[in-house]
DNA sequence: AAGCCAAATGCAATATTGTTGCATTCAGCC
DNA sequence: GGCTGAATGCAACAATATTGCATTTGGCTT
């Protein structure tokens, strides 16, 4: 539910506002990566219109309150699940129907900064991208 | 040394072209993630010229051969290290002096690949980007 | 070492993506 | 309903990326 963003944008004092619900709106509809441009243009078919700036502000906003997110291998934006571990985003892109998931998981997650630990680096974030085939596709 | 990556290009039946040994010699000095136009830069500060273009097309080829790969942080290129596992590159980013450094880790990727399948996922590669402070910087 | 040819580069033109400053509008408050 | 700062739209611009085609060049052959 976009109800859930839009209480987070409105603990942290930013506005409720159409444009925003409308991108949030799409970003959930469309569990795939979308450019700025996409969204545009998924909103025009639905005989709406946003200039493109405020798209990329809007976008701006959600990353910064991590309710969205810009994807490696697309530079493409999705929406976070809620339930993320601090720091430490995890999704799976199907190359087959484009779906993309997040996923959670804190042993893995610690694991990873520890690694990185062992070679002095301190993680402040940690973002991972697994490339491959889902579930359904796989079947096929 | 950029010989290793000639090498590789040739065995593929690239050309060994003085723009291409250009652009992997930056690419090797400079450890941080370059755009294409920060290369174009730093071989004009060198004396150098090449067209954005021809850029473009190396770095294409460099990142098909998974001898470059672009980083979503910047959107820069680096340099893949050459004894990275196969079908998994695991970068580490200074957030301070923006230094990068691959790491290879065959446990800790069996361990993420295994994990996807839990879900039914199928990985075919997998790109993880650890942001933070390196040993250096963060003793300061 | 000269010539050949496909591959690679340069160039020009264009398309796409991203940014900035400022006027206008609107959400949330009294 | 009116006020006010935050948010949006707009215009202009800047930066990044792509395409088609003419020219050059690396690596092979002779």
């Amino acid at each position: 539910m976009i109800q859930d963003s839009i209480q987070i944008l409105q603990a942290q004092g930013h506005k409720a506002t159409k444009p925003r619900k409308l991108v949030l709106a799409v970003l959930e509809e469309i569990e795939k990566p979308l450019s700025p441009y996409d969204i545009q243009g998924v909103l025009r078919q639905r005989g709406k219109y946003l200039n493109h700036v405020t798209i990329y502000r809007i976008l701006d906003l959600l990353c910064r309150l991590n309710l969205a997110h810009r994807m490696l291998s697309s530079g493409g934006f999705v929406k976070c699940s809620l339930n993320a571990i601090e720091g430490c985003h995890r999704f799976m892109v199907c190359q087959h129907c484009g779906a993309i998931q997040e996923f959670a998981d804190k042993e893995l997650c610690q694991g990873e900064n520890e690694f990185a630990r062992n070679f002095g680096f301190h993680t402040e974030y940690h973002l991972s991208e697994f490339s491959g085939l889902c579930s359904r596709c796989y079947r096929k």
